[in-house]
DNA sequence: CTGAGCACCTGAGGGC
DNA sequence: TGCCCTCAGGTGCTCA
């Protein structure tokens, strides 16, 4: 599920019940994820511990405890689902953490995920960024208000890249948070073929694109993300965001702009969807 | 160095 | 009904 609205939105419903709960117990039912879950180190470092706050940093969730950091990504198809009791394991939870929150109240913390593509570490320390999970990571699109330093930044990097602006825009190195469907919205939105070089772009059009991904996401956010197949709130609601999806997802289906039927491509390996008459390839 | 391709894994949906 | 194919919100490795 999950791009950087539906991790913001998920840090954002956890945080009311789990910062300042003590991790009493986490249950493994099977670690062999993308990587192998850090079994040892949690139940070392983590068990018998308060969490102090949670955050966000890309596409990964962090918890911090007074002293060490862990690190969530949820992958292609993760989710956490929060429960009041224990309830009988499905095919595909992986982790359970329990934890009683300041109020005295018990709460499980399920980590469902039927690919497996999700990630799990812990690092000694609250220098988190340190961690190779997120040491080499890019900008936050949201950090900057105004996005000017953002503009700068993709800008210069751009001038000798070849790269499709739309795979430019997803390599995380670059830029954190934006994936597969929030790349075709804020292209389509900014009025730029998806094809097009990075390099071919203006500093204007990169200050349109970079205003246009924050307004995608700041309104993605606002609808608590994108519900495809799989449940994004811990509580089991779902994001609506879905429902203002104007490429993704659309082929065939008339432009909202100009009527004319989107298409779609393939580029490294993912599709994209575009309007070829809004969204000109020069 | 870059960029494309593929691998990782399970499930859903379409065509036959 | 069932089989086979393709596709899915991400990332990181390998190879040219």
């Amino acid at each position: 599920m999950p791009e950087l609205p539906e991790v913001e939105c998920l840090v954002n419903a956890l945080k009311p019940v789990l910062t300042g709960a003590i991790v009493e117990d986490i249950i493994f039912h099977r670690s062999d994820l993308r990587d192998p879950l850090p079994q040892e180190e949690f139940n070392h470092a983590l068990k018998g511990q308060r969490i102090s706050s949670l955050g966000r940093r890309g596409k990964y969730m962090i918890w911090t405890t007074e002293s060490d950091s862990a690190l969530f990504h949820l992958g292609m198809s993760g989710r956490f689902h929060l429960e009041e009791t224990l309830p009988p394991k499905c095919k595909h939870t992986h982790v359970v953490f329990k934890v009683k929150s300041p109020k005295q109240k018990k709460a499980y913390l399920h980590y469902i995920d039927p690919r497996r593509f999700g990630r799990m570490g812990f690092h000694a320390g609250l220098d988190f960024e340190k961690h190779s999970f997120v040491s080499n990571l890019g900008l936050e699109p949201l950090a900057d208000t105004g996005g000017s330093s953002l503009v700068k930044s993709l800008f210069k990097q751009s001038r000798d890249c070849s790269q499709a602006i739309k795979v430019f825009l997803m390599d995380a190195s670059r830029l954190v948070g934006v994936g597969n469907i929030y790349a075709s919205e804020a292209l389509f939105r900014a009025k730029i073929h998806p094809q097009r070089s990075a390099k071919s772009l203006s500093k204007q059009e990169f200050v349109i694109l970079v205003a246009q991904i924050q307004e995608t996401l700041k309104s993605a956010i606002e609808a608590g993300g994108t519900t495809l197949k799989d449940y994004l709130h811990p509580e089991g609601k779902n994001g609506s965001f879905q429902f203002e999806l104007k490429v993704y997802g659309r082929v065939g289906k008339p432009c909202i702009n100009c009527r004319l039927p989107l298409e779609q491509m393939r580029q490294v390996g993912r599709s994209t969807f575009f309007c070829p008459s809004c969204q000109p390839n020069e």
